[in-house]
RNA sequence: GGAGAGGUGGCCGAGUGGUCGAAGGCGCUCCCCUGCUAAGGGAGUAAGGGGUUUAUAGCCCCUUCGAGGGUUCGAAUCCCUCCCUCUCCGCCA
């Protein structure tokens, strides 16, 4: 959510800057729906002010042991007229309501313009991308081949985009998590265990409701929650309510959990294998930050994401997301993008994300300010550090060798029973 | 699921129809005292919103005692519904 007192005292700006994502913000249609809040709420509480004033005098004659009857007639008028002026500014707040819940956040400055994924810029690259000297088979022939993936028994259990990891595929899955969540640990972050289903006010306070509740899976029965699309869900709100003491800042969280996803609106995108599933597992990493402290926080992250990589021997390259390819809730966002060499390209493995006080605003989460001991919004990021799902695809990818098994990077071989290479199983 | 208790400010905790945004305590801030420390004395200290305004200063006003309805001139206090927490029982990983 944006700040209501910007979006009242110069809407022209904040239609200028959501321009950039690609957002229409009627600035003048706002300013009038305004202008009529401003009026019923004058009359509606000035209306109230009376009344309070009549209702304590009440009071005091009563105590005074005078007679309150013609006191009681005087008021009676009032009651109506302020239960209408009370309904028809309502009204109108939920109209108020209704379109700043469905504003993007500003995005930053430095965000790059652009109307899409095309136009993102690339920061930087790590790495090269392998060359092999026989032919590179993606992932789910990789996996086949070792008994380790089967997206034919899990469509039989389910539906399309599942999959069953088994064996050695399973654990170097396992291993991934176990890695990155002692990785970033030892860097200083808090691990947490969260609710995997969260209610609708959580997903509001991150800014997944009210606009994309298509993408989620919801559980109508036996009580209306949803399955989190990501840990951002669970992890953020821990915050939701509160005010924070500015000592404890910034508040770095790491959590291990599945993700759902409908997928409503990618049909026939990334069907075949693991890319794009219903179901995968990440580990994400959360900051709750001062707002001094925010930018740097997005820095670290970033590197925290990338040094995973780098741990994987993986090759990726850096982007800074355009304004037509950034998310809602997000002021800045970089995303890593890990080679895949049966595509020959670059896939999104981690999104980073500073989105400001766009969060905290619609969560209500605050920290007080050292010098005026004042309640401020704080600062919420979020990134993966990194996909699970997605960094088992760029593994299996990357390291497979001719005779079809996989090697084992390092970082991984602790987790591994120290095996530097799975090799297929026979069933 | 059954029975009971309870949800009040940053925290703890009084408060059963009016003068209560709310006693008291803790914490915090400032001041005084004490040659350090500890203790002591005094003052202050909820949040959100609107209007006015260059202003997140001041002033005026509204709202908020788990959430939502209701009764009433007036509700933290009375009634209804829901949510959450705790205790005991049941069930269960």
């Amino acid at each position: 959510m944006l700040d209501p007192r910007l979006l009242r005292n110069d809407p022209q700006s904040v239609a200028v800057a959501l321009a950039r994502r690609g957002f229409e913000f009627d600035a003048a249609g706002y300013a009038a729906l305004e202008e009529k809040r401003k009026a019923l709420q004058t009359r509606a509480e000035s209306l109230q002010a009376e009344r309070n004033q009549r209702s304590k005098a009440i009071g005091k004659a009563k105590a005074a042991g005078e007679d309150i009857e013609p006191l009681k007639e005087a008021v009676a008028g009032l009651g109506a007229q302020l239960d209408q002026a009370k309904a028809e500014l309502e009204t109108i707040a939920e109209q108020l309501n209704d379109i700043q819940s469905g504003l993007p956040n500003l995005p930053d400055a430095d965000m790059p313009d652009g109307a899409d994924e095309d136009d993102n810029v690339v920061v930087r690259h790590w790495g090269e991308p392998p060359s092999f000297d026989f032919e590179v088979a993606d992932h789910v022939a990789v996996g086949e081949k070792l008994h380790g993936l089967d997206a034919a028994t899990a469509a039989k259990i389910t539906g399309a985009r599942f999959t069953i990891m088994q064996g050695g595929v399973a654990r170097l899955h396992r291993a991934l998590i176990a890695y990155m969540i002692d990785k970033h640990v030892a860097s200083g972050y808090t691990e947490v265990n969260v609710p995997y289903i969260v209610n609708s006010k959580s997903l509001y306070g991150t800014g997944q409701l009210p606009k994309f509740g298509d993408d989620l899976f919801r559980l109508a029965e036996p009580d209306d929650y949803y399955l989190i699309p990501t840990a951002e869900v669970p992890v953020s709100n821990m915050v939701a309510g509160e005010i924070v003491e500015p000592e404890r800042l910034p508040l770095r969280y790491v959590a291990h959990t599945p993700c759902f996803r409908a997928e409503a609106g990618s049909a026939g995108r990334d069907v075949r294998g693991m890319i794009r599933q219903h179901q995968f597992e990440k580990v994400e990493l959360i900051n709750i930050a001062h707002p001094d402290q925010s930018d740097a926080c997005h820095e670290a992250m970033l590197a925290s994401a990338e040094s995973v990589l780098q741990d994987l021997e993986l090759a990726y390259r850096v982007v800074d997301l355009c304004g037509g390819d950034i998310g809602f809730s997000a002021a800045r966002t970089f995303d890593l993008e890990v080679w895949l060499p049966s595509q020959q390209t670059y896939r999104e493995i981690s999104s980073i994300s500073n989105t400001r006080d766009f969060q905290a605003r619609r969560m209500g989460a605050r920290y007080r300010d050292a010098e005026t001991g004042k309640p401020r919004l704080l600062h919420t990021l979020n990134g993966s550090g990194v996909a699970a799902g997605r960094a088992l695809v760029a593994v299996l990818e990357n390291h497979q060798r001719a005779d079809g098994s996989v090697g084992v990077p390092a970082a991984l071989r602790p987790y591994m029973g120290g095996i530097d290479v799975i090799e297929p199983t026979v069933e």
